[in-house]
DNA sequence: TTGACATTTGTTCAATTGCTCAAATATAAT
DNA sequence: ATTATATTTGAGCAATTGAACAAATGTCAA
């Protein structure tokens, strides 16, 4: 095979950029992409998304939702500190136990949406 | 610190289990689970949302996403190929040029959402 | 205090992921 | 055929991530 040298960037005489310029200047902010990937990202896990249909249903406390999944109580625990620090959840304690519940009226509708688009 | 041998695993009894019944009774299917992971998964990544929110504006050749989103052709061409993957985008072939666009009304709608969900 | 239960947290490990580079393929022009 | 352009693909690598396990914290009851 020939070696050839390949920039891998586009040559500017390639690129219509008049089209490049103007979807550029309409393009998300840093802030915008961040958000959404980060929200996705949240949404993009198996586990998570077990979390949150079970708490859209009912508040929960940890045990319970450990034993409804089939999973460990730690690795519940662990995945309810990654919603709580995304503000998806929100928790009271009562004694020993704590109750989790849902805490963002948007994740519900992401995840109907969600939802729709898998079962269309 | 004493050593305690922890189950890790809800005890029996101090779960409700009338209510982890009935919640198990209506959880999601595998299928949707997996469905819903995966759908997400796609919408989590920086680069990927930024390629999807340029092919809803315009069909785009490989080369104007690139240089719209100043990366290498390869790294668009990968995720494009993932993108392809999951049915969200369709391309056409013109000459050396391979044009794609959305092929999805679904993820705009969740896009959509998800946008309102982080400017809110 | 001691012990039992409920939850959290830190560490380690394996799997996944996105990127880069190099190479291959495809198409058209010379 | 050779060259140039456009895209795809495979390998390797660094960073991220989810799970498991152990240990710590917190709360209540005996």
């Amino acid at each position: 095979m020939r070696i050839k040298k390949q920039k891998d960037i586009c040559e500017v005489k390639s690129v219509d950029k008049s089209r490049v310029k103007a979807i550029k200047k309409i393009m998300l902010s840093d802030r915008d992409v961040n958000g959404l990937s980060e929200t996705f990202s949240v949404l993009a896990d198996p586990t998570r998304i077990k979390i949150i249909y079970a708490l859209s249903k009912e508040e929960l406390c940890v045990c319970n939702v450990a034993s409804i999944l089939g999973i460990s109580i730690s690795a519940v625990s662990h995945q309810l500190r990654i919603l709580r620090n995304m503000r998806l959840v929100k928790f009271r304690k009562e004694a020993k136990r704590v109750y989790y519940s849902l805490d963002d009226r948007h994740i519900n509708r992401l995840f109907d949406q969600g939802l729709k688009h898998v079962r269309e």
